[in-house]
DNA sequence: GCCCGCCCCGCCAGAAATGGGGAGGACAAA
DNA sequence: TTTGTCCTCCCCATTTCTGGCGGGGCGGGC
């Protein structure tokens, strides 16, 4: 039995508060001898929410610098699926490499290792590793350790979702049938002409479709119908 | 060691064609001996792939009923974070019965669990397994194999991404920061002239941006544009 | 140093969407 | 039976979007 990812995990599921998910990092990173350990939640305003053992200087240095905007590590793992090892990632960009130096001043080990997780409504997080290391030794922790962090990213993951900000576990509005193939083909581009069209109605009753989706849905209007059904899951493009 | 899992896992790795997807479901479906084991992977049209040891007759049924769109299971698992029970699933849905009669007419059995993955760009995949038991049988199933199954339907969808149906892996357009925040200020439903009293610019200034995102996006219309940016995942409402 | 992409602004006219209003029939659950 | 939700159709005026045209400044990469 794996007793360092048990610990963790034991512990992450009884949490019943937010404030856990900062001992739950101080757990894994002195369970791992890592220097850091990070679980944060980006959207598109930024950063919804994050746990870790960053010093609050460097926290509100990323924050204040906008390094979000450039982080590689963002940027690597926001494309791709599988987890990054920091060293492969593009540090060309002269910003990249100057929030690099910025970072290590801040006390941030050589080696990163992020899980990139994604969960319904587009939501993205970030499970970080940081620390001190030569580049086989890292290489081999990553071997040794790769699968028990990514269960544990998923681990932190669900466990933010379940009393996550607002409303997540929310259940979206039920559209008709009608309703919520008038907001597909919206949805493919169509106008309403087209759409209206396509479904072999006339373009009126289309947008009473339209209006009642869009009542529904709470939008203000068309695209943030499109926007809501789409981010909510209930159409799929 | 975990056997099972690790001889998966090692063909799964050397797999270097399509075909393989097939032959890698049978191997799981013998070891944790199931009577069904499938990857597939959901998309704007339907299925773009998958592979699975369903009978081509229930696989044929399910394209033309249309069953996908009212599958409970796509329908929890697009929603949800966590892999699912059937069990747990709403069949109360008229639709939904009587798929689900027709799916045990044509060989499932009456357990299933779905694991939800999803990648960049908006792609969403699932990895089910299904069988003939009790429920306690397969709550213990479950709990015995759970995490070796989320690190299958991983190491599955990585795999279909390496080498996945064209173009799917096209890193989407990349828009710049104004561009981006146009799309997410319009899928937060605000109008061309609140978005632009929002980014403290003239409303032609936006459109120029919106006008310019549509264009990379290779959209329609702002709505589609609107829609395209969200299910590539490059803003997040 | 030049080019390209980004950022910002203006005007115009036609096309399209929006926000009200109204009406009737089908079907299912309470 | 009644209530409700869905599906379907129609009219109005107003607002908003779309697709063109034009302009200038700034910064980074080749």
């Amino acid at each position: 039995m794996n007793s360092k990812l048990e610990t963790s995990l034991t512990f992450l599921q009884a949490a019943s508060s937010l404030e856990a998910f900062q001992t739950a990092t101080e757990r894994v990173r002195d369970h791992y001898r890592v220097r850091h350990v990070v679980y944060h939640w980006v959207n598109a305003e930024g950063e919804r929410f994050g746990a870790g053992t960053y010093s609050g200087a460097w926290v509100d240095r990323y924050v204040e610098r906008d390094y979000l905007r450039m982080d590689p590590v963002i940027f690597g793992c926001f494309q791709r699926f599988t987890p990054v090892n920091w060293k492969d990632l593009d540090w060309s960009a002269k910003a990249a490499r100057e929030m690099w130096r910025d970072a290590r001043a801040h006390g941030l080990g050589n080696q990163g290792y992020t899980i990139p997780v994604r969960g319904p409504s587009g939501q993205f997080a970030l499970f970080t590793l940081n620390t001190e290391a030569d580049d086989d030794a890292w290489e081999d922790f990553i071997e040794t350790n790769g699968r028990d962090l990514m269960i544990l990213a998923h681990e932190f993951n669900r466990k933010a979702l379940e009393f996550g900000p607002g409303g997540e576990n929310a259940t979206p509005p039920a559209l008709s049938p009608r309703e919520l193939a008038a907001m597909r083909c919206l949805a493919r581009g169509l106008s309403r002409a087209q759409a209206a069209a396509e479904l072999a109605i006339s373009e009126h009753t289309l947008r009473v479709y339209i209006e009642s989706a869009r009542h529904k849905l709470g939008a203000l209007n068309t695209t943030h119908a499109v926007a809501r059904a789409l981010s909510t899951g209930i159409i799929i493009v």
